[in-house]
DNA sequence: TCAATCCGCATGTCCGGACAATGGGACTAT
DNA sequence: ATAGTCCCATTGTCCGGACATGCGGATTGA
């Protein structure tokens, strides 16, 4: 490049370099009649345009000030739709440089999921068998666990999930009395996760606790698996926000049929 | 104030009701010549007010506005100082309600940690045993994990972790070539994550897959068990903020000394 | 006594602007 | 060529204000 002598603090405009992706050209835009945030709207907007391959990995997303301009928004409005997609892990923002979209394959990160909702999305046909279904008075193990007092009763459910007619997970739960009623009926149609949304708990977050042992007989004959076999084990106690206690259950695994699979976001 | 009768549409002023919190005092101050953000003073305060339980679960924190003008900053920011803590599973926001502490025992969510600096924090006293460091030609499964060309070397590094002199994990990890030099003192000292973040190496997330089976006659020796023993597994692919993968690590526990925990927040 | 209605409160959304801080490239001097 | 310096582009932080929206309690009416 000849690079002509520029007169004193001039510099050249910056010409789009070939090798690098210069700001993306997007069809962008946003429905002020519409009761959607309007953050939302470009938020979901840019997640598509990553999903279905029109915002490339690597690419820049152009400046906040200037996409604001194009869309009629104000900066922060902008600010908080990226803001949205980076703590998904979608986008990387680097001050002085620019946002740019994540090169790798993120999926969803580890949400607090229904294993029976995970089977359907995958196409498995979940099916669950209820085999106890009573209210019983607490051990003291499950009365800490569940937060609630020693001599108290709650619920206990015991389920078998099959997938394609296989066992695959058999599944004590415990919860407290009076959230909800437990229909069998109910139970075998769906997980249980959707009963308690469905009775206007909102779920806040869970303790998880992921191990493995070998099968004890009656637990093996659940399985359908040999005594001593490897099981996944999965214990978990689940909060509402505000702060019940709303589920506490303890699951063993076929290892060879099911596995926990999940992304996980450094949190910076 | 004896609370004169109001003239119409009057209303008497709410009287802090005895059975609910009011609105909790709390000592906050920002120092404006502090190069840390004052959002982030706030939410640091706010959030070891929690942790020492002067915040007590379920109690209200007031109004953003009337906090904003006690500490002498603008809504945004408290804003901002807030929404951080929510996002961290503390905090839950009702509209038309007020911002309130969660009951339950929020510990802090799944993150993407290393077993080492688990187990040190744990109080453990991990140790590492480094069994191989060398540079192997990559088998086609692993370039695919790893998204090298499948003629391309790549580090092998197979390390026995042992808590309290006893042998905990047996870890076998691919990296690409180029990304840090891998030294076996090191390796010993410290965790990989370690290494790779001291080489400028910013993680930012991983796609793992945990999972059981019976342990082979060699991988049961490994760690100290019986041919046919449960194993826990665990596979995991990390990437860098800028897309590339930078490794790739097969490990597996021994289930009686080793358990996954971690916290789930649903994201609302 | 109970249901419908109204109203205030607190958060949710959005705007327009200002200055700071950092990373990288361009230029300069060695 | 190489190291150092300067400047610029872009995001980070912060402000003050405005209106919208949903929840809950108090009032009102049947």
């Amino acid at each position: 490049m000849p690079l002509p002598v520029h007169p004193a603090r001039g510099y050249a405009r910056a010409v789009p370099k070939p090798g690098v992706d210069p700001t993306v050209q997007l069809e962008l835009s946003v429905d002020r009649g519409s009761p959607v945030p309007l953050y939302f709207q470009l938020s979901q907007q840019l997640e598509a345009a990553i999903e279905h391959g029109r915002l490339t990995p690597g690419s820049l997303l152009g400046n906040e000030i200037e996409l604001a301009g194009r869309l009629g928004l104000s900066r922060p409005t902008v600010r908080q739709a990226i803001q949205s997609l980076v703590d998904k892990g979608l986008l990387v923002r680097r001050r002085g440089v620019g946002t740019q979209v994540v090169h790798s394959q993120v999926k969803r990160p580890l949400e607090l999921s229904s294993l029976y909702d995970d089977l359907e999305s995958a196409g498995h046909r979940p099916a669950t068998r209820v085999l106890v279904n009573t209210v019983v008075p607490v051990s003291p193990e499950i009365a800490a666990a569940l937060g609630v007092a020693e001599g108290s009763d709650v619920h206990r459910v015991e389920r078998l999930r099959l997938a394609h007619g296989e066992p695959m997970a058999y599944m004590t739960n415990y919860l407290p009395l009076g959230l909800l009623d437990l229909d069998t009926r109910q139970l075998e149609a769906t997980g249980l996760y959707r009963l308690m949304r469905a009775a206007g708990i909102t779920l806040h977050s869970a303790r998880q606790t992921i191990g493995a042992r070998a099968a004890g007989a009656t637990e093996a004959e659940r399985l359908g698996e040999e005594r001593g076999a490897p099981l996944l084990t999965m214990q978990r106690v689940t909060f509402d926000d505000t702060g019940r206690t709303v589920e506490f259950g303890t699951h063993t695994y076929r290892p060879d049929r099911y596995s926990f699979e999940f992304q996980l976001l450094v949190r910076s």
